[in-house]
DNA sequence: CAATTGACCGGAAACGTTTACGTGTTAAGT
DNA sequence: ACTTAACACGTAAACGTTTCCGGTCAATTG
């Protein structure tokens, strides 16, 4: 049984369908005896708006994309979270996909969501390459990068200071005496890259110079223990190890205790978003706060000014990051 | 600019709207230069084939809703990710909604999944009350719980045997030689009612006796820490706490932290959902597995399986819970 | 050579809305 | 009493698809 139409409504009250679209739609050329009709029989027969209809006639779905690695991150739950609240608000709903750090299943995302027609989206890119954005350029949906920034175009973003993100470990680090950091670093984005530039380029102006093989990439799909074993394996002491972000500075603290080390005796370890549960991890992490939640809303935030008025300039949102000090350096 | 349209793509290489659609959706009555000359169009406009029209026409969106409480609960994330993983393959997405714990927002959520017409929908129920499910077997979209059930209403589900769940924790506990519990607990679904029986009812037949006051609920959008505050202040002397899920035996653990207990010594602390965290927190916690992404796989199986064969029978799952021992107790 | 077939393609209806336009009724104004 | 305006409502077009039905044209058949 397919759900009921408007047409139903008209027919079960005796009036036209132009008539019950009015009275459902609070309009002022209805006379309140039929208002009352229509809404009753609405009501009787469990009557709800198709927004395929509505979305075909008016050229918006009231729907926005949102485009994000994985929603097991939490870094990603939590900006998903900051999202949804300011969309709801406007009456704006959230599409959810996930490119699992893969440029293709980013891609078959990316389709879905315009055929969607979604009225706008918010990204996490893939790749620092531009072919995704582009393609959104040309089917002109209004769009904001949400983590990570693609150098190459010009788009509205809301992402952390990644450079400082990078040169704040190095400083917190060398402080405490270290020049044996291993740096854990993911794939794939620019954050990375400049999260490495800033830490590699402060330690050096503070005299530290550090080989490529003090840098891990960690492939996707892999736990970052992994990465560090492989370091431990070709010889590396490190006496710290800073992570991209705190999901890996977990995993990494997972593999220093199954080889046994101490943190921060043995080796002290940082990550990146001040996860909830960092604060009661064994040892509770340093991590540096980008401020998650808030991305998410500055980000919805902006995209929903585009939507309001298509012509609002590209807006960039870069947050300063702040170190959290705990035990575990 | 609206997108470019079937009627573009006609237009551009001077075939006919019925002519354009035959030739992309591959049928036969296409000749291979009209089909070539078509598809050269539609990638060189940038044509996207519209899901609102072509749900319109088809009666169907390959949409499904997800509804749960929040997606920041990992125990979500982790359901979420089970169960894109199946729909995905199927040509189906995801539109996420939240209710926050709330009635009031579960039932907005509703209305919106509704209006988008999602071919089905898998939600974890806010309350016990049925009116919500009541709505959905109104408008006949199929649907499957999952986490909880509501046992007032005939339904598919997905949930763990929590009355178990109850009783492995009381089991071990017990064992641990604890008989002054705090039952931490959730508000508002069927799972923390059998919990909480299962719990109790074993407590009793080992001749622990635990009255009200040993059973605080925490109230939506606190943290758990102040119910356990409370308690305490009350004057209890809990030697453990067994918490609803592992969300608020973190949290416990921050309280406990912060009012200088020591865990296990002082107070054990043990959680239900095996998250990832939980084995790196301080100490690892004791926590029950309950299959999160197991559930959310389930759940869409199940989902997609009435989606191919409407006439199927109900399907309940109850996965079998499994302690996980670790050293907060 | 006429009839039949088949390949290929266009016209048009349908899905469920919303709104511009037209029409009929009624009350007010002269 | 006649015009006019306001009001209430219906008709129909449009949004972007897909498919049914029919038509044209060339090739095959007898």
């Amino acid at each position: 049984m397919a759900p009921a139409t408007l047409k139903d409504v008209a027919k079960r009250c005796g009036v036209s369908v132009a008539t019950a679209s009015r009275a459902l739609n609070n309009r002022n050329e209805v006379s309140p005896a039929t208002r009352a009709k229509v809404l009753k029989a609405a009501d009787e027969i469990g009557y709800v708006p198709s927004s395929l209809a509505k979305g075909l006639w008016s050229g918006e779905t009231k729907v926005i994309g949102v485009l994000i690695t994985t929603i097991e991150n939490p870094f990603y739950a939590n900006v998903v979270s900051g999202i949804e609240k300011v969309v709801k608000d406007h009456g704006y709903n959230i599409l959810l996909c996930s490119s699992y750090e893969e440029v293709q299943q980013e891609f078959a995302a990316l389709t879905v969501l315009l055929e969607q027609r979604v009225d706008g989206l918010i990204l996490a890119p893939v790749q620092s390459k531009p072919e995704v954005l582009e393609r959104l350029q040309k089917n002109n949906v209004p769009f904001v990068l949400v983590g990570r920034n693609i150098p190459s175009i010009e788009s509205s973003y809301v992402v952390s200071d990644d450079f400082k993100v990078g040169a704040m470990a190095a400083e917190h680090l060398l402080q405490q005496g270290h020049n044996r950091v291993l740096f854990i670093n993911s794939s794939r984005n620019y954050s990375a890259e400049l999260r490495l530039k800033g830490f590699l380029q402060t330690m050096r102006q503070h005299g530290v110079e550090l080989g490529p093989e003090w840098v891990k990439t960690v492939p996707v799909h892999q736990d970052a223990k992994y990465s560090l074993f492989e370091a431990l394996d070709q010889g590396l002491k490190p006496s710290a190890v800073f992570c991209f972000c705190d999901c890996m500075a977990l995993e990494i603290l997972g593999g220093l205790k199954e080889r046994s080390f101490k943190v921060p005796e043995d080796v002290a370890v940082m990550g990146v978003d001040n996860l909830n549960v960092t604060a009661l991890t064994d040892p509770p992490l340093t991590t540096i706060d980008i401020q998650n939640y808030e991305m998410g809303i500055r980000s919805a935030e902006i995209l929903l000014k585009k939507l309001q008025e298509p012509e609002t300039q590209h807006m960039q949102i870069i947050l300063p990051p702040k170190l959290v000090k705990r035990n575990s350096t």
